[in-house]
DNA sequence: TTGGATTGTACAATCGATTGCACAATTTTT
DNA sequence: AAAAATTGTGCAATCGATTGTACAATCCAA
C-alpha cells in the first residue's frame, strides 16, 4: 500500500530528461521551454509528485514556517491574537507551529530550544510569567532566527515588539471609575518584571493622582493574576472590614475571583463595590453582574507582529533598530462599575 | 554576527576525524572509542553544534513531528485536548504542530496538505462541522501518515480513534431532566452527518421512550451549535408561545443562547424552564443560574489520543484493525435544571 | 608466529531538491 | 556565410547527517 512518493528524479525518468530540468520546470524557470514545462507539470500531476520540503529547506537554507509561543491557548486573547497570525500567514507559503509554556519558564525555553533545533526560521512569542531571563531569546536572535514580542514585554531587549498601550488603558479605566464616584480604588497587579504590569499600576496610580487622591501602598496587591489568587485576597478583606470602594484587576480572572468574593459576601455590585478587569474575556458579558474592562484587539496584534515578522525574515535588515507598534485598548464598560445607574439585578 | 551554524564537519575538522566517526560518537556507536566520543561530545558543545534537524530527517526518511488539527483553539476542550497531548508528548522527542481550521472544510483541507508536505510523521485530528468529505484524511493514510481522530468522527472511516460517549451522556442527561420533572424536553442538536451528534440525539431519544414520553419531530432542531443561532430560535419559540419545559442542547454554546433569550424574555430558569449543555466550559460555571452539562475529560482524551498515535508510528502496524478508546462523560448538575431546590436567584 | 576475531576509523553513497557552469542547437546579427 | 546571441538541457556539486562496506591496527588463541 505504502508506495514511495514521487521525486523529481521519477518524473525525470518517465519524461527521460534529467533531474535538472524537472526542478527549473516546476520553479517556472525561464531557461525551459514552455512546452517542456508543461510536460513536466503534467507528468508530476499524474504521479502525484509533492515536492519534499524537508529536501528544498536544506538545500536552500532557509524555510517556511513561524512557530509561535505563547503562555496559554485557552485564553481567549491568546487563541484570537494566533487566529490574526493565521490570517497573515494563511495566503502566504508561511505555515505555522504553535506551542504553549502554561507560564512556566522552563517549558518556554524549551519550546523555544526546540524551534531552534527545527531551523524554524522566525518566532513569535509571549512571555511567560514565570520567565525574568531573556538568555533564551537572545540565543534564537544570536542563531540569526528573527524574534517578534507581543503583548508581554521584558524589558531592555531590543526586539521587534507589538504591544497594547497598557498605560492609557489603565488610566482611563482609572477615571472612569473615578467618575463613577469610587475613590478607595485598589489595584490588583499583575508580577511586575513585566512591563505590561508596571504600565498599568502607573496609569492606575496617574488618575488617581490627576483626581488629588491620595493612595496607599497598601492598595496595591501585585502578582494577583488568577481567579484563585483574587478570590483568597478579596476574602482576607472582607474578613478585615477593609472593603475597598472599587477594584481594577489588571486581569480578567482576578476580577472574576474578586467579584465572585464580594458577591457570596453579600457585598452589592456596583453599589457597593466597583469592579473592573482587563482583556475583555468572553466570560467577562456573562457574569452578574456583566464586567467592565478593556477589549485589547487580540487579533489586529496577532495580524501586526506577524506582518513584522515577515518583514524581517524577508528583507534581514540585521542591525536596524527594533520597531514597536502600539495598540490602545478600548473601555468597554458593563454593570460592574456602572453606580450612576443602578440595574435591577442589584436589588 | 550571523556566524554559519557548526556542522558535524566543523566537528570533525577540528579533531581531525571524519564526518561519519563524528555522527557515530554522537550517536553513542558501540564501534566507537569511549575516548574519542568523549572528545567528540567537548568539542560539539565547545563549537555550540545543533544538529540540523532537516538534514536528520531527509536522510532517516522520517521525522518526530505530529501535527494536530482542531476546529478552534479557543474552546476549552479543544486547548485541554491539547494540553493531554502534550503532556503525553513532551517527555519524549515528539514535536507538537497545531492548526486550527475554524470549522471550515477548506481550511481544514489546507491544513492537511501543508502536514503532508512538511513530511509530519503523524496527525491527530478534530473534523470540522463543515467537513462531509473525508478524501483528504484517506490521501494522508495512503501517504502512510497515520491519524488518530479525537471526539468528531466522520462515518464509515477505518481510523483510530478516541471518542466521548456521548449516546450515555445524553441519556443521563435527558434522564436527569425528567427526574426533575421536566417532560416536553426540547433537543439543540448538531449536524447529523457528525456521528456525535448522531448520538447525542438517539441518547435523548431513547430516555424519552424509556419514559414513555411521547415526543414529537418539532422538539428537536438540528444543526444549532452557536449561540447566536440558538438565540434566534428560542426567541422564534417565544414568540410563537411554544415554550419547553427545558431544553437540552448539544453544545454549551447554544444551550447559552437559550438561557439568555428566556432570561431576558422573564422566563425563571430552572422553574419555568430547565436548561443544560455538553462539554463543561467554563462559563457554564459563571452564568446564572449556573449550568448544568457535561465534562467530557478533555486532557485524558487528548492523552489517550497521543498514546495512541505513537503507538501506530512506532510500530507500523499497518492493516491492523483501527483502535478505538471511548469515555463516558460526567454529569456536572448545576443550577439551571436543578427544579425541585429553586435557588434564590430566581425569584 | 600465524590466522582469526575484535576494535576504531574513514570512504563514499544516499536522502530530494537546487543551481553554477558547460555545451549543443537554433536563431539573429553583421 | 561567419560570428554572436539566445535557447534548451544536462552534469555534477551542494545542503547536513547517516550508514554499509572496507581497511588498518591491535589482541588473542593455537
Amino acid at each position: 500500500m505504502l508506495v514511495r512518493k514521487a521525486t523529481i528524479h521519477d518524473i525525470a525518468e518517465q519524461l527521460k530528461l534529467s533531474a535538472s530540468t524537472v526542478s527549473r520546470a516546476l520553479n517556472n524557470s525561464s531557461r525551459i521551454s514552455i512546452k517542456t514545462r508543461e510536460r513536466v507539470r503534467n507528468a508530476a500531476a499524474e504521479l502525484n509528485y509533492m515536492p519534499n520540503h524537508l529536501a528544498m529547506n536544506l538545500r536552500k537554507g532557509r524555510g517556511t514556517t513561524i512557530g509561535v509561543i505563547v503562555p496559554r491557548l485557552n485564553r481567549h486573547f491568546f487563541s484570537h491574537a494566533i487566529a490574526g497570525v493565521e490570517s497573515v500567514l494563511n495566503p502566504t507559503d508561511y505555515n505555522l507551529m504553535i506551542c504553549q509554556t502554561n507560564e512556566d519558564y522552563e517549558t518556554e525555553v524549551k519550546s523555544l530550544q526546540t524551534f531552534i533545533n527545527h531551523r524554524i526560521d522566525g518566532i513569535i512569542m509571549s512571555v511567560a510569567t514565570g520567565t525574568r531571563k531573556t538568555t533564551h531569546i537572545e540565543t534564537a536572535l544570536n542563531e540569526g532566527i528573527p524574534v517578534v514580542l507581543f503583548d508581554r514585554m521584558i524589558k531592555n531587549l531590543e526586539v521587534d515588539q507589538v504591544l497594547n498601550d497598557n498605560f492609557t488603558g489603565a488610566f482611563e479605566m482609572t477615571k472612569h471609575l473615578i467618575e463613577q464616584g469610587y475613590h478607595k480604588i485598589f489595584h490588583f497587579s499583575g508580577p511586575l518584571h513585566l512591563e505590561l504590569y508596571t504600565d498599568r499600576l502607573n496609569g492606575y496610580l496617574k488618575a488617581l493622582k490627576e483626581a488629588s487622591i491620595e493612595y496607599r501602598d497598601e492598595w496595591i496587591f501585585n502578582d494577583v493574576l488568577t481567579r484563585d489568587k483574587a478570590r483568597m485576597i478579596a476574602e482576607e478583606l472582607i474578613k478585615n472590614k477593609n472593603i475597598p470602594d472599587a477594584i481594577f484587576a489588571a486581569s480578567d480572572f482576578s476580577a472574576l475571583g474578586a467579584l465572585l468574593a464580594f458577591k457570596e459576601a453579600g457585598y452589592l455590585i456596583p453599589t457597593q463595590i466597583g469592579i473592573a478587569g482587563f482583556a475583555n474575556e468572553p466570560f467577562t458579558e456573562l457574569t452578574s453582574p456583566s464586567m467592565t474592562t478593556l477589549e485589547q484587539y487580540s487579533e489586529e496584534l496577532g495580524r501586526s507582529a506577524a506582518r513584522m515578522l515577515i518583514e524581517r525574515m524577508e528583507y534581514k535588515i540585521k542591525g536596524t533598530a527594533p520597531n514597536s507598534v502600539v495598540f490602545k485598548p478600548k473601555l468597554i464598560i458593563r454593570d460592574s462599575t456602572l453606580r450612576l445607574q443602578v440595574k435591577q439585578f442589584d436589588k
